[in-house]
DNA sequence: AGAACATATGAATATATGTTCATATGATGG
DNA sequence: CCATCATATGAACATATATTCATATGTTCT
């Protein structure tokens, strides 16, 4: 349990000890952040799509780039972001770098918002 | 299963039948912007946290402003798209608005959000 | 009716982010 | 060794988004 701290609940517009207590159990402002930069990671159609196809099968990066008929500069760069993230993994084969998934969880995250955007 | 529609293969820089199947199982651009949009909606740390401390109990405006030590303005604001994307929702009772949650669904994603990022 | 209050909202601003373009890196094959 | 190919990356640009400020709306109390 966490010690509550309401010295300067006298302040506050209105209702000051449920304000207490919400404050005490509070999350804090690091845990926030770095949850939404977690959630921000999900939240871009490309990363999605790019996740989606690796949960099927390893793909090299020209075949991500054709498959999401998108170009291969900004195919990188969100892999990029991936691999930042520890959400996929590659191997280097000769010229070419094949990539996969690399966090079960979260890819079970996106399928739950998958299925939750198709229930709608 | 899907029908696979090959006929643009052969253009693809590399690995053409796997790109096909990948393309025949992609997710539409509607569901993938769809669902980035709704991750969007926990990728900002004061949604996160107005979202937690809804989690407990109902609150009205001034409170949540106050627990979150922010202007009544950006609270406000923030519930606008909470309210619009159905994660909350409020009772009027005079000039004040209880905000409680509205989406047990989705309130599970971000505690197993704010886990995954506690156990890193 | 008028003052005080809680909330909502439009405009403005600052910041973050995704894609493109140009180019760098590093491997393969002649 | 040079050309080619797959990938990575920095800079630039356009767009999106969160907060603040000012103000509007609607309620309560005198």
């Amino acid at each position: 349990m966490k010690k509550l701290d309401c010295d300067l609940c006298e302040q506050f517009c209105e209702h000051p000890q449920i304000v207490c207590l919400a404050k005490a159990e509070l999350v804090s402002d690091d845990m926030a952040y770095k949850t939404a930069e977690f959630f921000k990671i999900l939240a871009d159609p490309t990363r999605i799509k790019i996740l989606q196809t690796l949960s099927t099968r390893e793909l090299c990066v020209c075949d991500i780039a054709a498959v999401l008929d998108m170009g291969q500069s900004a195919i990188s760069h969100q892999l990029r972001i991936l691999r930042g993230a520890r959400l996929v993994k590659y191997r280097k084969e000769g010229k070419m770098a094949w990539y996969s998934l690399d966090d079960a969880h979260v890819t079970n995250l996106l399928m739950q918002g998958l299925n939750h955007v198709g229930h709608i």
